[in-house]
This record gives structure tokens, sequence and C-alpha cells, in this order.
RNA sequence: GGCCAAGUGGCGGAAUGGCAGACGCACUCGACUCAAAAUCGAGCGCCCCAAAGGCGUGUGGGUUCGAGUCCCACCUUGGCCACCA
């Protein structure tokens, strides 16, 4: 074996693991793994893309790849699978291109997939391996769904119980069959309604509203329209208050926590009745306007009212002189997209409907507005207005010259002049002109006015959420068929489990209808089927990519199971997953339904555990090389900092009178903080990394790079860009900084001849004290930092100790070995080989994790700074165990120290034992 | 607009309130070589010819014997949310 070759090695050592199953977990009480902790260290598993592995990819699996070698020398039965979330959009947008069944690109992709993961030397134990759109794997997909059918939310017990568990009250009962059938789907977890749903006329399917953004779909970036579909739901709601509970203790980025809570939306208020004035021309009915507010205490305060257009008592109320003028605002509002409806900036627009509505606390008349400021989806439709204590109702008060009162004013007792202010008041104080309120603090108001409201039939205490229930259907082909029937009469009847998987059809044709009847409906013979002679029809209707990701975990646990889901004792051994590595771009989609799913089957049953992930970290993300961009305009330098981003973005895909022009690093200096021209210094440029993109030309593809330098050198280089957690620019010239270390590391104990064996400089003789003081303390550093995901610094403490080692003439066996097994989890192909150079059989997969000894890490001697008023003036070498006062003495006797001091009076001497001492003087 | 992160050499980054810049890249010099590459060794924050010295962690203030680290305000960059009553 000649120099380091990682083509060669990492060829073998994959064979290696593969042939004899290296990696193979057993399961719990099988031999070996008596008395070892569990350790369950999880990858978000990819989305098998047609464009292959990305740099992106492999951050994370390295990094959780790091912590299962690890875990495994230290003893840990450890769990490491990995899988793919077949189901998605691209395969079907492909099948419908080229008329190619999406079974086989997906086929393809994860073939590549598998290869490219390979290649990277993945410790994954290959025989858990799932596939989301494998009938042994969907099969319990829909059997999931099916439970969450079978489910109903008891608020009293706080949990899911079976459907037959739920009391059907006696009026019900006495109705027939038919209607206690009604009354239970009504109940169900899993439900059709129909909804005003995102309907996404380009892709030809519905959308959760997790799945649009700024109105227009996540995926593809199309418009995305309201529409009143029936469609099947997840009663997520259900779970709000156990999704948001049951974050705290989790050991998750507090950042994800709390996208999770803005998105589960939980406020507090009070539902508020507003008798409608009778001055309609209907005088014979009356009506009710309940509004939702997080501010009951201002309700003296309310002004006007606001329907949503969408409101069904817009039609009720608005008198006949008003009718035209609301029916145009209406169906103007109805045009607009969601992107359009809530776009930020625009000034707010509404109409008088011609009716008042009465003040329930003071019986004050106000008048009742439409405007689309107010959503139909949230709280009750309708709104309060209270403008001089709500940013919103201030604006469109402004707007519409509607009368602003002041009921709160600041805590205090400093002078307030309401008018003096240039504003709404929207902080808590005091309540004033506001009854039996006035002088209340805000928190104390709240409280007593929901007392009063509660006590007198005009409104109650009520909780609100921004989360909306889970729209679970899509139209799509490449998806889990649902697996009910519809009766004749119109009933949903699911198949009885035997009956999964439910494959879906074949079909020719994989275009979406067009229609809110999914692919599925054009197999007629699929679709139509008889039961006990009666004509039933099955779902056309597939369930969203989300459905597979919610459980794979659990399959991983026990993947071949065939008669359930997964083993309990086997799901009692290793939940719940101890870390979860991933991308924070699924903080509320993914991560929200695999919690609500979790949830459910725990309530059921069948899990151990409340909780599926109880450490979640997210890689950040790779951005591609820095680039130098300098701007001109007309043929002239434009400095950086004076273009518009959005000009930018445009300059850069050539369509503005802008041009973005790349430089090299000679055409530029630095000045100051930023990057100058040399041939004009007034001129700025951009030093900027970009996220990768095919159309930027800046896609780094992980198979180059292992062609080059080896799969260890990118495991390596990854690791040792930065923190974990940090987004960071790629730099393949640092590849070369760890892929030379790997041979510095290699030469240090391989022999350069034919054959592999150590080195000549290779000794038995006991290393020197300083050579073992530097590998135990590099023992210390890299199993610390190993624990802590800080990879980056645990790669430069063996970086350090390759270096020292390098110096030595004379390389003892006794300090390589231990070393060999600290590389080992970062590069294992290159730690393996260099193991049998230093003549050992077996792989050191699982050879424990060298022991740290404390007495030999510890330095004698150690260097202390002696800072004179905080400015560091000497450096003295004493004895590690000396004590303060020998410290302080020795440090006074030093001619810099007292060259600093000059004679002034000495004020303190501040001794930070064995770290530190900083004299203090006057002046 | 709101909320949350983060600003340290030419670059990526390191630093339980205690020697700022570990480790690596780039660069410079030297050794080896006919030469180059590879490798090995040395240097490398800024000012100053150099030394002595001074200045240095986005800006301004504060707390402290001592601040990159803690607090306040501002600036910049990134992320998330975006009329949720």
């Amino acid at each position: 074996m000649p120099s380091y070759n990682p083509a060669d090695v990492e060829r073998r050592w994959q064979q290696f693991w593969e042939t004899n199953k290296t990696f193979r977990t057993p399961d719990p009480g099988d031999p070996g793994t008596a008395g070892k902790p569990k350790y369950y260290v999880l990858d978000m598993f990819p989305y098998p893309s047609g464009a292959g592995l990305h740099v992106g990819h492999p951050e994370g699996y390295t990094a959780t790849d790091i912590l299962a070698r690890f875990k495994r020398m230290r003893g840990f039965h450890v769990l490491h699978p990995m899988g793919w979330d077949a189901y998605g959009l691209p395969a079907e947008q492909y099948a419908v291109k080229t008329n190619t069944h999406p079974r086989i690109t997906t086929q393809q992709n994860i073939t590549t997939f598998r290869r490219q993961i390979k290649a990277l030397g993945f410790s994954y134990d290959w025989d858990r391996e799932v596939d989301t759109t494998d009938p042994g794997y969907f099969k319990w997909t829909q059997w999931i769904f099916l439970t969450i059918y079978d489910t109903w939310y008891d608020p009293v017990a706080g949990k899911g119980r079976p459907i037959s568990e739920l009391p059907i009250p006696d009026d019900v009962r006495g109705q027939g069959e038919d209607a206690v059938r009604r009354y239970r789907d009504a109940h169900r977890l899993a439900y059709q309604a129909e909804v005003p749903v995102n309907w996404c006329p380009e892709m030809g399917t519905v959308l959760a509203n997790e799945e649009v953004i700024d109105g227009r779909s996540e995926v593809g970036g199309f418009p995305v329209e309201r529409r009143p579909l029936r469609q099947w739901l997840m009663r997520i709601t259900a779970y709000a208050d156990r999704l948001l509970d049951d974050l705290d203790p989790l050991d998750w980025p507090e950042s994800i926590k709390l996208m999770q809570r803005n998105w589960i939306g939980k406020s507090e208020g009070a539902e508020v009745h507003f008798p409608v004035a009778h001055e309609t021309e209907d005088h014979t009915v009356s009506h009710t306007i309940t509004v939702f507010t997080t501010r009951p205490d201002t309700l003296y305060g309310a002004t006007y009212m606001v329907l949503s257009p969408e409101h069904p008592l817009v039609d009720r109320i608005t008198t006949a002189e008003h009718r035209d003028a609301v029916r145009a605002y209406q169906a103007a509002a109805a045009r607009k997209s969601d992107f359009e409806r809530t776009e930020v900036a625009k000034t707010k627009t509404g109409v008088f409907t011609g009716a008042y509505a009465v003040n329930p606390m003071n019986e004050a008349r106000i008048p009742i507005w439409t405007a689309d400021y107010v959503l139909a989806s949230y709280g009750t439709g309708a709104i309060m207005a209270v403008p001089g204590h709500d940013e919103r109702d201030y604006a469109f008060a402004h707007e519409y010259g509607l009368p602003i009162e002041t009921v709160v004013r600041p805590a205090g007792d400093g002078p307030w002049d309401p008018d003096a202010r240039p504003g709404p008041f929207c902080d808590d104080g005091v309540s004033v002109n506001s009854g039996p309120l006035s002088g209340l603090p805000t928190a104390d108001a709240r409280r007593e006015i929901t007392v009063l409201l509660e006590s007198r039939g005009l409104g109650h205490r009520r909780v609100n959420y921004k989360l909306r229930d889970w729209l679970f259907s899509r139209q799509r082909y490449w998806g889990e068929p649902f697996p009910v029937l519809h009766g004749p009469g119109g009933e949903v009847v699911p198949l009885p489990p035997a009956e999964l998987p439910l494959v879906p059809p074949d079909l020719e044709d994989f275009k979406p209808t067009g229609t809110p009847e999914g692919p599925l409906s054009k197999a007629t013979d699929w679709v139509n089927t008889t039961r006990g002679g009666q004509p039933y029809r099955r779902e056309t209707n597939t369930m969203p990519q989300w459905a597979g990701s919610c459980w794979y975990f659990l399959r991983y646990i026990d993947p071949r199971n065939d008669a359930a889901f997964a083993d309990p004792a086997k799901l009692r051994h290793w939940l719940p997953v101890d870390l979860y590595v991933g991308g924070a771009e699924h903080a509320v989609l993914h991560l929200l339904y695999a919690r609500f799913w979790h949830k459910v089957l725990f309530d059921r049953g069948y899990l151990p555990c409340p909780e599926p992930f109880q450490r979640l970290v997210n890689q950040g993300m790779i951005l591609g090389e820095t680039e130098l961009t300098a701007y001109q305009k007309d043929g002239k330098w434009v400095s950086a900092g004076e273009v518009k981003e959005a000009d930018k973005e445009l300059a850069s895909e050539g369509q503005s009178a802008l041009r973005a022009v790349r430089v090299s690093e000679e055409q530029v200096e630095k000045k100051g903080q930023a990057f100058v021209l040399k041939e004009d210094p007034a001129v700025r440029v951009e030093a900027r990394a970009h996220k990768m993109s095919k159309s930027r030309g800046n896609v780094v593809n992980p198979d180059d790079i292992i062609t080059e330098y080896g799969a260890d050198s990118l495991r390596l280089y990854e690791m040792f860009m930065g923190p974990l957690e940090a987004v960071k620019p790629w730099s393949t010239k640092s590849v070369e900084g760890v892929y030379r270390f790997l041979g510095r590391a290699w030469r240090l104990i391989v022999d350069d001849g034919e054959e592999l064996k150590p080195h000549p400089a290779m000794t038995d003789a006991v290393p020197d004290r300083d050579t073992l003081r530097v590998l135990h303390k590099t023992i210390r550093k890299v199993g610390e930092d190993t624990d802590h995901l800080r990879f980056n610094t645990a790669i430069a403490a063996m970086m350090e100790f390759v270096n020292h080692v390098t110096k030595l003439e004379a390389r003892p066996r006794a300090v390589l070995e231990p070393f060999v097994l600290l590389l080992a989890p970062y590069a294992p192909h290159a730690a393996e080989e260099l193991w049998r150079a230093l003549g050992h059989r077996d792989t050191l997969a699982y050879e424990p994790w060298p022991a740290f000894d404390p007495a030999l890490a510890r330095d004698d001697e150690i260097e202390v700074p002696v800072q004179v008023n905080g400015k560091l003036k000497a450096r003295l070498k004493v004895p590690a165990e000396i004590d303060d006062q020998a410290l302080e003495a020795a440090a006074l006797a030093d001619e810099a120290v007292m060259a600093a001091v000059g004679g002034k009076p000495v004020k303190m001497v501040k001794v930070v034992p064995r770290k530190l001492v900083n004299v203090v003087v006057a002046g």
C-alpha cells in the first residue's frame, strides 16, 4: 500500500461493511444487546429527486453518522436507519410529461440516492431501509389513517378514544341509525367537510395551509385560490393545546418551538354578542353578531363593527340603500387572490352596511361595516373595532372618518393627553371611561369584564387558535389511496384491515383532471366495486406526501412486521428518538403533523410515549462559494450599497439595465469594512455567498468531491466548516485542507511501501510524558465535543494531535492506536485501514472508545498571564499546583509588572486561581 | 411592520466574564528537486523600516478588577411570521 488512496480504501471498506453486515442492528433482547443503553439517531429521510444528492444531504447525515459510530464505541445499542420519502409531485409531473409510470422514475431515483449515500460510508442498517411507496409500507400508512378515522377526541379525558366509545345523545339516537352515523362522522379525527380550501388550478389539486406561502403554492410558486370543496380533513385542532404544552420539555431549538407556537397561535380572550339594532327592513328577525376579542377590556371603546365579506350575516343586515355597494364589495373581495388580500402596506378598504349594532355594555349604537381586513377564517369572522387601541382598526377608522375613543391609558400618574399621541395605544394600562372597569389595570379589567359578560349572558371566556384543521386529501395519482368506500347512500365504509394495502390502479394517463375529482377517478374499473350486491365507489383522492413521513421512524423499528406497523415491545425499547437531525424548513409541516399522529397513536395505546423526537437539531444550509459581484449601469460602475435588492435579482438574471459582473479577488481590495474595486476605489463590491442553484451555476456535486478527495475528506470537511447549525459557504479549497490532514495522519502510521504495514518510526516504547498529555487532552476534547455535536473543534483537536506527533522522532503505537479510534467516527474508511495497518484483524466499529485519564492530561507547569489595570504585561511560568498567595507574590515580583506598576500604590490584586492575576493600581 | 438569530484577520472559523484570532484555507519565505508538484519547516490582525510602543471582536453608551462574551440603544446581514382581532 503506497500513499493515501481514498478511492481504494473506501471501496474496500464499504464492501467489508456490507458483506459482514457490520452495522446490522440486533433487535432488543438479541445476543449482544444485554445491558446496553439504547440510542436512536435519526435523519430526515430524503425525497429521492431526479437531481441526485446535494452537498446539503451529507451534512446532516455525516453528523448523525459520527454520533451513531461514537455511541456504538461507547457501548450503546444504536439504531441508525435510512429510507425514502418517495411519494411526491416531481415524479408525478415527470410521469405526466413523459408518460412513464412514477414508480419507474421513483425506483431509478432511489437507486441513485442509495448508491450516493452508500458512497459516503454511513453506518446505516440497510436491512431496515423503508420506502413510503412500497405496498408493505403504505399498508400501514393506510392502517394508521383508519385508526385516526376510528378515533374521536374526548375533551373531558383530554385524549383520543375509539369512536365506539363516543356517547350518543338520546335525541340523536332517537332519529335512527343514519343520524347516529352522521353524529359519529362529525366527531372523527379524520372527517370530510365542505370547507374553503386552497385550490391550485395549475397543479390541479388542493393544498394544506402550510403548503401555501403568500398566496402561492410552496412547490412551484403557482397561484392558489379559495374554493369551497368537500375534502378530507384531520382534526389537528383538537390537539392544539397538547401540541403546544408538550413542546416545553423537548430539547429542540427555541426558534423551532417558537415557530410551532406561533403557528398554533393560541390566544385567550372572550366572545361577545352584539345585538343588531332593529332598523333593517326585516324587523321580524333579530340578529346577533358574535365577535372574538383578546381585549374584552376595551369593549367600551368599540366605535364600529366589521364583518368579513364572506360573513353570512352581511346579506341579512345590509339595508336596501347600501345593498349594491356591499354586493359589489363582496364580489371584488371574492375575486382577489389571497396574495392581494393579505398584501401589506395597502390601505384598508370596506363599505358600510347601513346597519347598526348595540354595544351590550353601554347601549351605544355603532355602525356595522364589511371589510376584507377581517378574515372569515379566524375567530368568528367578525370583530368589534376599537380604533383607540388597535393598529388596524385605527388605520381603518382614520381612512373612513370613524370615531376614535380612548378607554385605556398608560399606567402611572404622569400627565396623559390622548389627543397628543400619534396613534392608538395598544399596550396594557389602566381602563378609563369604561363604566365599572374604569381605574382597573388591563389584566384585572379583562377578568372583570369577562365575569360581567358571562353573568349577563352577553359573552364568555374563549380561547382561539390560528391552527386550522389539516386538509388531508389531494387530487393526485402518486400518493396513498384512501382505504375507504363510499356507499350507495353516500356513507363512508372503511376497508377492513385484511384488505390492506389498497394499491392504486395502473393508469395510462396521470394528468390531473383539472377538477376536484382526482386522477384515480379515470380508473373506473378500480373505482366502482360492489359489496353485498350494492354498488360502492372508492375514494378517488389520495393522501398528501406528509402521510408517509408522519411515521417512518416507527417503521424502522420493525420494518418487516406484517402483523402490526411495529411490535409494541420493540417500540418500547427504541422510542423516543434520541436525536433527530434535519433542515429547519420542516419546522411547522412535517414536525407538527408527525407529532399529531404520534399523539393519536399514543392515545390509542399503540405507542409508549406522547412525543416522537426528544432532541432536534437543524443543520445549517450550505451555500455556494462566496462570489464577488460588482454592478454596472449604462457601462458605469455603481457601488453595491446603492443598488436595490430587487434590482440585483433582475440583474443577475440579466433582465435589467443593471449588469452584475463577477470579479476576481485580484480586482478588489479591502477598504474598511467593504471591498472596493482596485481600478476605482469609490466603487463598492458585494461579497456574498448565495444558495446553490442550477440557474446560478454554483451547485457542488458530492460525487465530484468524492472522486477528487474521497468520502472521508468530504465528511471531514463538512463537519469542519463551522458549527452544524450555522449557514456556511462552500469552499473546495478548504476540502484540500482536511484531505491533507488525512494524508498526514496516514503517513504517520503507514509505511510507504507495497504492503500495508506500520511506519518504521513506529515504536512500542512508552510515550513521553508530554505526548501522553497531548493524547489524553485530545481524548477528552474529542469525546466532549462529539457528544455536544461540536464537530469542528473536535477535528481541530485531532489536527493538533497529528501536528504534535509529526514532530516526534519515534511514533509511539500506544498513542497512535487510541488516536485512530478517535478518528474512526469522522473518517471511518481511513481509520479502519489504519487500524488494520496497526495489526488488527477486525473492524474497529465496536472497539471501546479510548479511556481518558485525567492524571495523564494534567499539566506540570502552566503559564499565567499577569495584567496591570486589565492590560496584559507579563506571562509567568509557574508550577501547575501553585496556590493563590504564591501566584500573587510571583506576579508582583515580576520585572515587567513592577515596571508597569511604576511604584504607584497597589489598590488590589485579583487572583483567579491558576488562571490570571490582575494588579489594580491607582491613577 | 413584528419576532428570532448573528456581526471577530484576506476567507471559514476558535475562545465556562480571565493571554482575542485555536484549527484550517489563501499568501510569503526556506528545505528537498535539474525543475515543478507533493512533502517538510518558518512567518502571517492593523499602525510603525524595525524595535519599543500603540490600536484592535459592527457603532455608541453602561455594568465589572477585567467584556468578543453580560445590559441598553442604534446600524447591518440572515431567518421566520406577516391585517389572526
